[in-house]
RNA sequence: CGCGGGGUGGAGCAGCCUGGUAGCUCGUUGGGCUCAUAACCCAAAGGUCAGAGGUUCAAAUCCUCUCCCCGCAACCA
């Protein structure tokens, strides 16, 4: 890692037309973090990250919008790079796929492939729902019906370019085997491993026909073809260097990238594909492929229609980009997932920051302020007590431990181990209490060595948490009167505890991190909790969906739908299934079978008995391979609430209108 | 037998690969201190390390089986 004194990080570049979430910072952050550091060992860093632009969905959006796609991926950009600011990220350059730059390069890439004959065409054949314009797998499909929007899908066959990928298994496998640190954490590793060693890799599609997606970068040698996604994609890495960093043309000796950070549904893709691309175009792979792990929100799994997404931009209002980028990297093991949670974030502030950081600033200050007229002083003499000693080890020893917590991604134990000096500073204040030796006449020598200690601590401190809480620690150095040049300082053993601090006049005054309480009106995070404000300083996301308007119908319309009542003769779960139930269902002089998603909610038992309302008329289907004949009436969209039942007692079979 | 992750004091986690005193944060209880953001320091209580079997001088750690939880995949007709 970190070879020729350049390190050169990336995070992937995500899709425009998303909306910024928690995953999206969390990589950047914990990039940034390792940017930072890296930068202060004083090693020339590039990092990079920016947007995904082409493809289908950005062209069904602008579509709809009804304006050039280009312009509808130059409306969302600054979505991400708005949010990036706001988060401290020091990223070198942005990188778009839309730039022509980054076309050319992606075409000659392609073009050299397909000389060396590893690019090849042939058609595929599968299945086909023209409205969604895609093609489904055999087993997508569901009785020839679309598994998304439900209409017949066809069988069509289409040619395509493939790239030769699957030529390069047993040289991956090799590879990965003799290079440990290539995919990183260890458990990602195996998986790999395991997909490699028990499947057979096949080949790459990476063109689409011009005539079902228009938005992408032309085949050189074929322009009826655009390239699909990640060959576009992946190759942002290398192309950046060309032409990104106008003032260091000589980008090259960036590459192989010291470390691709990516999430882990991403792994794969950038394991095996960008690996095998690397192979086929001579090209040495990336030292480290490193997949951190998702984000959970009060113990669900995020998602759009849970509505309990976590927007970055209201973390930071709400709690500061400091506190927020901290928290991310504080509470999990990098490479696990983590679950977020308000109450978390506010104990991770309360605990860490305020308590503990910022407390120990106000006190070393004030006592500086009081005791000695608000000047750090020097020492009066050169012996240290043991606990100082105790403390100036831990830090001269900081270096040689963040170097190995970097190293190997360890961002949470580099957290504790910064917290633990905190407490070693806070029980120095106690045992020598200097408020009493600042009473006693002799008491001034020590005085004088415990807080230039202190002081010292503080500004070690800063330069720990610079990586994570940049803004911070020059605030905290200002409060100090000491100042340091980030981009001249460089850290080691040596710098990190001598320092000229004797004499700089301290700035006493409002706490570093308030304490927050956690009073139920404190203001939600989610949108569970409150629907969704575009920020001030973001554009108005237009990928969020307004709702759709629920179009009319007519009563002839509404007729065609036949409601009945019925009668649940039997009830049992399908095995295997989480949430499928088979009724056998009576309509009076008719019984039929029945298939609800109502597992979650009914227990079979409770069923039997109980007269619900069925749509009759509906197309039959199969569900896990059961025939169902109709539909059941129930309250609540994904997670049901319960059943529609008739106040009267009625027979079975009863028309509901 | 679909794939994967996990079950460790009240809560959240580390330790497991490379067996040998069970550790951290928060919470609880008692005490101390007053420089500090009702903060800080000390002490105490609290764990059959999911269960059963096995390997071993020794198992949270290795092996086998069982139970439970959470993701993914399939499934709301």
């Amino acid at each position: 890692m970190a070879k020729d004194n350049t390190f050169y990080i990336t995070t992937p570049i995500y899709y425009v037309n998303d909306v910024p979430h928690i995953g999206h910072a969390y990589t950047t952050v914990a990039a940034d973090v390792l940017a930072r550091y890296w930068r202060l060992r004083g090693h020339e860093v590039f990092f990079l990250t920016g947007l995904d632009e082409h493809g289908q969905k950005v062209q069904q959006a602008a579509t709809k919008a009804g304006i050039d796609p280009q312009a509808h991926c130059d409306k969302l950009a600054p979505q991400f790079e708005t949010l990036w600011k706001k988060l401290s990220i020091s990223n070198n350059a942005f990188i778009r796929t839309t730039d022509p730059q980054h076309k050319s390069i992606v075409q000659r890439y392609l073009q050299q492939l397909y000389d060396k004959n590893l690019i090849y065409k042939d058609s595929y054949t599968g299945w086909y729902c023209t409205f969604d314009e895609r093609f489904w797998t055999e087993k997508d499909v569901e009785n020839g019906l679309c598994p998304d929007c439900k209409r017949p899908v066809e069988q069509l066959s289409e040619h395509n370019y493939f790239f030769k990928m699957g030529q390069y298994q047993e040289q991956l496998l090799d590879y990965i085997k003799k290079h440990p640190s290539f995919i990183r954490p260890e458990s990602r590793q195996n998986e790999v491993l395991g997909f490699l060693q028990t499947q057979k890799l096949g080949d790459l599609s990476i063109s689409r026909p011009k005539s079902r997606l228009s938005w992408g970068i032309d085949l050189p040698f074929d322009t009826d073809y655009v390239t699909y996604v990640w060959f576009d994609a992946l190759v942002n890495y290398i192309s950046a260097l060309e032409y990104l960093p106008r003032e260091k043309p000589a980008g090259a000796r960036f590459w192989p990238a010291d470390v691709h950070l990516v999430g882990k549904d991403i792994l794969t893709t950038h394991a095996v594909y960008w690996s095998t691309m690397l192979m086929a175009l001579n090209l040495p792979l990336p030292d480290t492929i490193f997949a951190h792990g998702w984000w959970t929100v009060d113990g669900e799994k995020m998602s759009k229609s849970r509505r309990n997404v976590v927007d970055p931009n209201k973390m930071i209002d709400e709690f500061g980009a400091d506190a927020f980028r901290y928290f991310l990297l504080r509470g999990v093991p990098f490479g696990q997932d983590g679950d977020f949670s308000q109450s978390a974030m506010i104990a991770t502030i309360n605990g860490d920051l305020a308590n503990g950081l910022g407390n120990l600033l106000s006190r070393t200050l004030k006592m500086i302020h009081n005791f000695t007229e608000g000047k750090i002083p020097e020492r009066k003499n050169p012996t240290y007590e043991w606990m100082e000693e105790t403390i100036k080890g831990e830090i001269e020893a900081r270096p040689l431990v963040m170097n190995q917590h970097y190293s190997t991604f360890r961002f949470k134990d580099d957290l504790e181990g910064i917290k633990w000096i905190i407490t070693l500073c806070d029980q120095l204040i106690d045992e020598f209490q200097p408020w009493k030796l600042a009473k006693k006449e002799d008491g001034k020598a020590q005085l004088h060595n415990i807080l230039n200690t202190l002081s010292r601590a503080l500004r070690a401190l800063s330069i720990s948490l610079y990586p994570y809480m940049p803004k911070m620690a020059d605030e905290l150095l200002r409060r100090l009167g000491i100042t340091l040049d980030w981009s001249q300082y460089k850290l080691d053993e040596k710098t990190i505890w001598r320092a000229a601090i004797e004499g700089s006049v301290v700035k006493t005054g409002s706490p570093l991190f308030p304490r927050i309480d956690n009073k139920p009106g404190a203001k939600p995070v989610t949108e569970s909790s409150a629907p969704s404000q575009p920020t001030p300083a973001a554009p108005a996301p237009t990928a969020a969906p307004a709702p759709p308007a629920v179009p009319q119908i007519t009563i002839d319309e509404f007729m065609k739908i036949q409601l009945k009542t019925a009668k649940v003769l039997s009830a049992e779960r399908v095995p295997k299934s989480e949430k499928l139930i088979k009724l056998q269902i009576s309509l009076g002089t008719e019984q039929r079978q029945i298939v609800a998603g109502i597992g979650k909610k009914y227990e079979p038992d409770a069923l039997v008995g109980k007269t619900i309302v069925i749509v009759t008329n509906l197309k039959p289907a199969k569900l896990m391979g059961i025939e169902s004949q109709g539909m059941v009436l129930a309250a609540g969209d994904a997670d049901v609430r319960g059943l529609l039942t008739v106040l009267e007692e009625v027979d079975p079979g009863t028309k509901v209108k």
